[in-house]
RNA sequence: CGGAGCGUAGCUCAGCUUGGUAGAGUACCAGCUUUGGGAGCUGGCUGUCGUGGGUUCAAAUCCCACCGCUCCGACCA
């Protein structure tokens, strides 16, 4: 391709609007421009990009036995009422109209519509395990779309969903899903970490994620020092340092005026580690009370786990409705919560804690040397901490946390899809068995924009030979002359017959101008033909990423690049 | 939806406080000059100043409403 015959114009100031690296480098080197906010057209060397990530994930879908389909980007409702995920999903579903008024969906995520096809197909044991993927547009109404294709209202995706008779077989189709996606990870030139995830909105019961470790990720990590523990930061569990409470009696003590854990810590010296910290949720009926050491922060994820779905934060009025006290004096102790109607669910962590401060549900009052277990009433322990820098793992290694791009995510489903839309099959013995499923999401579009935010520099994008735009940038310098206008018949042809594809900048510019756009468009070797190197019998091969440069005859250079991609 | 900020040329931004003929850089077009890391000179094109209303002899500028965009928080591939 010709730079004068695309339609290419890069950008020399990044436009306000883009925040991140990889936004401004999409932007700036031509490869995508926003319609609106989180809608992107693509331009020509940016769906070039694009492609290429989808032929790798395709190649690995496959070789993992996935099989290609193409459902509907427009659902009907009702599959969505019957999977219940309407109401669950409601966020995030955009809903249309069609002339006679009825209602669509405008599908975020397809396991209703795949299941009902799977429900019609399968009747037997004997088809299955099947694996069926699809690479296709999906919508999600986002409540704030951001990092250009990071989080957009319309994106591709990779779906894939596994169906097999019972869960060992289940749990051998995750795996092997799993193994593609390390497989597609590496070859788009990203270190992938795999990690425990949250289950949330999907349901089921065991979750992946994986995650390019960035700065600017939405999503937070927790990693194992020396060791193999890695999982979301909503899923991650670990322990803090120890404290050392002495026993002692239970005490009441006047603490007028203090609202806060660190208002107590303060003016009453009382180390946040040694309270008890006292949230209070309602779903609107019920009130329950989420107790976590002074220091912790509630987990929103695993309290939902907890909690069930539902319950979020109550705010003052309710507070005070069902405790009589204000935050900066709730507490759990069981004498004053003689009566009340409420569920106290207690954070691990705080099992077998003595010495405790906590509030007495009462204005300017709390209570010292409180024993947990004894003094406290708690009808549940769970973990709903949330995974702090400097805590251990299970296996008493240090944990830390950091951010990533979420890139992909597996579910194991198990049958709650397939029994609400009746995937259901018979077994040898003649009985009837509804499909255990697995779900398997890759962010297309995601995945291409994380691979400029890891790969690039000061000068613009380096692109992993396996998802550039164009293997080579071919600049010819001094277009007019005979002997470079020869050299550049020479190598393309020889790049031709290689097989490599190239962009040709023959723009009429400097060579500064020239140099600068190869360095932002960041393909994997430039090839230089200019007067000077054709004199001297060769043209120039720089590499993008090293620098490195070496002259190559005009005849050899499709050969050159050929061998650089296969070694 | 809550909080903050911003809408002026394709892009980056000035002008607004104190109302008076809409600007610069860059990009783009033409010419000359230049030619291995975003050169120089000359000339040129480019705008419903986000939209609607109000105040005023006069509004990019002051007032009101709306719309859009960006950032921070809850959600996710």
């Amino acid at each position: 391709m010709r730079w004068t015959q695309s339609l290419l114009s890069t950008l020399r100031d990044a436009p306000a609007e883009a925040e991140i690296a990889s936004h401004q480098l999409l932007l700036r080197a031509g490869l995508a421009r926003k319609l609106t906010s989180g809608l992107y057209t693509f331009l020509p060397l940016g769906l070039r990009a694009l492609r290429k990530v989808e032929r790798i994930v395709r190649e690995e879908m496959d070789r993992a036995g996935a099989l290609e389909i193409l459902m509907p980007a427009l659902q009907p409702p009702d599959l969505w009422e019957k999977s219940g995920r309407i109401q669950a999903a409601a966020d995030v579903l955009f809903h249309v109209k069609d002339h006679q008024e009825r209602r669509w969906i405008l599908g975020p995520t397809h396991e209703e519509v795949v299941t009902s096809l799977v429900a019609g197909e399968v009747q037997s044991y004997r088809q299955l395990p099947r694996t069926l993927y699809q690479i296709q547009t999906k919508y999600r109404d986002e409540i704030r779309p951001r990092f250009g294709l990071m989080r957009a209202k319309e994106f591709l995706m990779k779906d894939a969903y596994s169906f097999d008779a019972d869960e060992a077989g289940a749990k051998k189709s995750y795996e092997a899903m799993v193994g593609a996606y390390r497989k597609i990870f590496a070859r788009v030139g990203l270190k992938a970490l795999q990690t425990e995830a949250d289950t949330g909105v999907m349901g089921g019961s065991s979750s992946h994620e994986f995650s390019v470790p960035a700065e600017i990720g939405e999503g937070e990590i927790v990693t194992e020092e020396g060791g193999s523990y890695a999982a979301a930061i909503e899923k991650a569990e670990g322990k803090p340092s120890e404290r050392n409470g002495v026993a002692g009696k239970m005490e009441k003590f006047p603490t007028p005026g203090i609202r806060t854990i660190v208002d107590l810590e303060k003016k009453h010296g009382v180390a946040a580690q040694d309270q008890v910290k006292t949230l209070v949720f309602t779903n609107g009926k019920e009130t329950a009370l989420l107790l976590v050491r002074g220091d912790d922060e509630a987990q929103e994820a695993k309290v939902t786990r907890a909690l069930g779905a539902g319950f979020r934060v109550a705010v003052d009025a309710e507070i005070r409705e069902a405790l009589g006290a204000s935050p900066g004096s709730l507490g759990a102790v069981a004498s004053t919560l003689a009566g009340k109607k409420v569920t106290v669910v207690a954070d691990l962590v705080l099992k077998g804690q003595a010495g405790m401060i906590t509030g007495a549900n009462e204005n300017g009052f709390h209570f010292k040397g409180v024993e947990v277990e004894k003094d406290l009433r708690i009808d549940k322990w769970a973990d709903v901490r949330t995974v702090r820098e400097g805590d251990f793992s299970v296996s008493g290694k240090k944990l830390s946390v950091s951010r990533g791009i979420e890139v992909g995510h597996a579910f194991l489903l198990g049958t709650k899809y397939s029994v609400a839309l009746g995937a259901k099959f018979l077994d040898p013995h003649g009985k009837e068995q509804p499909a255990v499923m697995g779900c398997y999401g890759i962010g297309v579009t995601r995945t291409l924009q994380a691979v400029i935010e890891v790969h690039h520099d000061k000068d613009g994008i380096q692109w992993p030979a396996s998802v550039a735009p164009y293997t080579v940038m071919l600049v010819t310098l001094d277009l007019a002359d005979p002997a470079v206008k020869a050299a550049t018949d020479q190598v393309v042809a020889s790049l031709d017959k290689a097989g490599v594809d190239y962009f040709w900048d023959d723009r009429d510019e400097r060579p500064g101008v020239k140099f600068k756009d190869a360095d932002l468009l960041g393909f994997p070797w430039r090839v230089t033909i200019g007067a000077k190197s054709v004199a001297k019998g060769g043209v120039e091969i720089r590499c993008r990423k090293t620098g490195a440069m070496e002259m190559v005859s005009p005849a050899e250079v499709g050969s050159w690049v050929r061998n650089k991609l296969t070694s």
